[in-house]
DNA sequence: TGCTATACTGGAACCAGTTCCAATTATAGA
DNA sequence: TCTATAATTGGAACTGGTTCCAGTATAGCA
């Protein structure tokens, strides 16, 4: 149906290889077959398949994502990074969202094989020992973001330090009743989420160097979103001795968090301190104190690394980890001790 | 280097077209062929090459979206709307976000030449006539959504009833000086976005159903963005006689006119009622009152349509309207006239 | 036993590009 | 004019699947 370069090959009466030449912008044709040529395609309205280009040369120019509910903020911000880098090195971005643990599998175990994309991404998913195996056998370079696992190259940020970070930062304002919501300690087991566990230990760590001693009580776990952490803080915040500081894992689970306070009519940041993490979009328009993490450059900086080694595949294992900084508004505050 | 069809044809001892039909889960094949079959592809890591196959079928299985700004959370709705669609239909989903106008005029051309998917979903973005003529030319199946275009098929609600909606609310809670913020203007016109212009419309057709006069001055245009809305907003609001209520074209831009309210301790809804569209998730949050409509449902509904076009290019063109409703919060507020 | 219908199987041809080698033509230099 | 070299050009072979036709084996039946 649609022109072929042998239809053009054809009609201008050249070689099929001219054709291809001219369409690659090759040196090696003189101007005036370039122009005939030019003159053809345009008349016969060809286009290049992209399918049997990408069959030909063993390459999709796309780079596939799978990554963990996409309609989080902070996945949606990495997604936007990884888009804009893609976009501008000439791949394509094809997406993969996982919302549950048999597509998680799923995903992790048949895009890499599908030989549909040059290299992937994975956001916010940790790989176990055996999927890594499996992933290093199908020879496709592979970039974690937001996610670490033996032997596989990628991007995070420090997320022990960044859960000390908050706690510490609570502990100076003289908080010494700390609590922590984060997400299921299930979920993360099924999908294998890293940053909430890691976060509470920092949190946790922060606590011991203060000489607090971390309570179980006081630590609550929940399905990653709003509505969830407000149940939780909810409970939380009704023990008989609650605390005065929420360490929150998430901007979106410190927005339950302060719909919790709402809720009970504690004034933020009066009755209580709230802290999150992320920075994302709308932190700044909830005077949230959070710790800002570079959510677009991650996405950035993983391309970075996933290009470099689609070029080399034998590049070796790099792990970048990106800066974070604690931004301080209105939902702290210093209290008496 | 990885397995081929035809390795596995040599070391299981059959013909190519035997392991194609099992891979393919062929009835045409014994038991016992099989069996072999397939322990040859176990034993050679065999992953068939989904480029290949995609180049021998004709069909990529691969559906292209367009999106402007896909970190707006309704774009992100809709967005995820699609993929789950796609998936469960077996389908991928590329993605190109277009955050410039030159960006948007490359991807409406290049994006369905390169026939690297077999269908495209356009958010958003109305395409030209000669965009439309073109992208007919090149017999990809295309669907619109949130946008609208002659005879392109489309997935859409009535943005003119919307604004018409929500202004009628306003009016009918005795509000009579009623402000508008939408979009610049001048960026519909290079993105050819059309849901503010249409919005804009309804609330000017409400107001004079109303025997309101719409006044100019109550109609402000800018980027679409909190931020821009922010400062719109307060513009607007330092009026000598400024709205006693406003409506906002989306929801991040309703959003702004809360800070701009908050800037000039303006309390909410008792001296400014906003309204805002989409319902966006944080909507609820906020408590903002707002016009809903179903975002992720429109991405499904397209895909719907989409592969239904697909399969049978030669179905008629449906062009489907989402219901949109109005969901009162606590934004907005009776005043005495 | 022979004949026919049925169940499997093999592999050539095909999809639309790229690449590379051989062939041809043009150009420069002697 | 002839030769060496460079500049172009043509097209076969190749990429890895699917499809379809022809061929073989087997079973059922008279």
């Amino acid at each position: 149906m649609a022109a072929t370069i042998r239809d053009v090959a054809r009609v201008a009466g050249v070689g099929l290889g001219t054709v291809s030449r001219v369409i690659n912008n090759s040196p090696l044709v003189s101007q005036a077959t370039r122009q005939r040529v030019l003159d053809v395609i345009a008349e016969l309205r060809y286009n290049p398949s992209q399918i049997a280009r990408s069959f030909s040369l063993g390459k999709t120019l796309t780079v596939a994502t799978i990554a963990p509910f996409f309609t989080r903020p902070s996945v949606v911000e990495r997604l936007r990074g990884i888009e804009a880098a893609l976009a501008s090195g000439g791949y394509a971005l094809v997406v993969f969202n996982v919302e549950t643990r048999a597509r998680r599998d799923n995903c992790l175990r048949d895009v890499p094989r599908s030989q549909r994309a040059d290299g992937l991404l994975i956001i916010s998913l940790a790989p176990q020992p055996d999927e890594v195996l499996a992933l290093q056998e199908t020879r496709l370079p592979v970039v974690l973001i937001d996610a670490y696992a033996d032997s596989l190259p990628g991007v995070t940020i420090d997320d022990v330090a960044g859960g000390a970070l908050a706690t510490e930062y609570l502990i100076a304002l003289g908080h010494r009743r700390i609590g922590f919501i984060g997400d299921l300690i299930a979920d993360e087991m099924s999908f294998n989420f890293t940053s909430s566990r890691h976060r509470l230990e920092g949190y946790q760590q922060a606590l011991v160097a203060a000489g607090i001693p971390p309570r179980d009580e006081y630590q609550r776990h929940g399905l990653h979103g709003r509505y969830e952490a407000r149940v939780l803080a909810r409970d939380l915040l009704e023990l008989p001795e609650p605390p005065t500081a929420l360490f929150a894992a998430s901007d979106t689970q410190a927005m339950g968090v302060l719909e919790a306070a709402r809720d009970l009519n504690l004034a933020v940041p009066d009755q209580l301190s709230v802290i999150g993490f992320d920075d994302i979009d709308v932190a700044e328009y909830l005077g949230l104190t959070t710790i800002r993490q570079l959510l677009f450059e991650s996405g950035e900086r993983g391309v970075e690394l996933l290009l470099k080694r689609i070029a080399n595949p034998a590049t070796k294992l790099e792990r970048e980890y990106l800066p974070i900084e604690l931004i301080a508004r209105g939902t702290t505050r210093r209290i008496a001790r």
